[in-house]
DNA sequence: GTCTATATAGAGATAGAC
DNA sequence: GTCTATCTCTATATAGAC
């Protein structure tokens, strides 16, 4: 796509740093200054880049947006397979990249931004998704159970502070929830 | 301990005015302008009975270490028990009040702040109930299995946005699923 | 215990030169 | 594309009267 000759392009590395600062520090308690100072740039510079700071986090999940709507899309092909929860999890799973697993923490850390940003956005495709694998006449335990076999990584993510694992740990222990959670 | 006679204490009433606010909205998205206006009165009432923001999110999480002091005991006690993870994952649940849930949304909100509040501070007494249940050669796996069964409720509550559970419906999940991950 | 008024600092954001 | 300089607003927090 972009002309990429020698190091990364600017806004990129911006996309990197702030990922890094929103997820630790928080989304409020990151200022446009840290990422500045972090990237040895001035405030001014990231207003070229970007229109605000909410365009910055938006950038970073926008990212990901491709991959649900994928999801999705294979969900609807298999609609009719049997286990589809457990083979959709793993489906899901199986995409796990190191860079969703960075937009899992920055959204984990940052819930009350991201519900904000993405309230009044299209409607969720996760949701499609759901409505595939549990059919309309599901209960709220079966819809809640359903949900947490599909966050077994985010569950672990959660989970796993003062652990630090490798992304393999991470994934082998999210599959084999997955598996536990769907007999 | 206080006089309480006719409604709640006005320290109370801001501790829960301050738990919705900051979870729903998040600690820095939670300005204390925001916070007295709920209550009617002015910001500086709110520094009478909190020397300042930080003060109010840590009265709100001072009140449940206790509960996590009666967990490491009764672990203690039980530890020669087979099947202690399922155990003592059960017994964590059947304490779970609404009290709990709350705080347990409000720290999810809030991950950044609770980190930043509660570093340096004293070491986290879970971590000595995982070592008590998991013993010193644990494989990374295994620990991150064993938290991840720990914080069945807080994986539940990660993964029902959008399902408007009951506290019955949570806590029954997250009942089946530290079974079903407990064999 | 609650108020009015105010101090102070830091944030996000813009203008315009280079 | 990056800089300096600056604007403006809002936040936390304090002083002191009642």
């Amino acid at each position: 796509m972009a002309d990429k000759t020698a190091g990364a392009t600017t806004r990129d590395e911006i996309l990197k740093v702030a990922l890094d600062l929103f997820t630790d520090k928080g989304f409020e308690g990151t200022s446009i200054r840290d990422i500045a100072d972090a990237l040895g740039m001035t405030k001014s510079s990231l207003y070229y880049h970007f229109v605000n700071k909410d365009d910055i986090v938006a950038s970073l999940m926008k990212d990901r947006e491709s991959e649900v709507d994928e999801l999705l899309e294979w969900t609807e092909q298999h609609a009719e397979l049997n286990g589809l929860l457990r083979a959709a999890a793993l489906h899901w799973l199986d995409g796990t990249t190191p860079e969703r697993i960075k937009a899992m923490r920055l959204a984990q850390s940052n819930q009350p931004v991201i519900r904000r940003m993405t309230e009044g956005a299209r409607s969720d495709p996760f949701e499609r998704v759901f409505d595939l694998l549990l059919g309309p006449n599901a209960s709220i335990a079966d819809q809640l159970h359903a949900r947490v076999v599909f966050n077994a990584v985010n569950a672990v993510l959660l989970a796993s502070r003062g652990v630090d694992g490798s992304l393999e740990d991470i994934l082998a222990v999210a599959r084999r929830i997955v598996v536990e959670l769907t007999p």
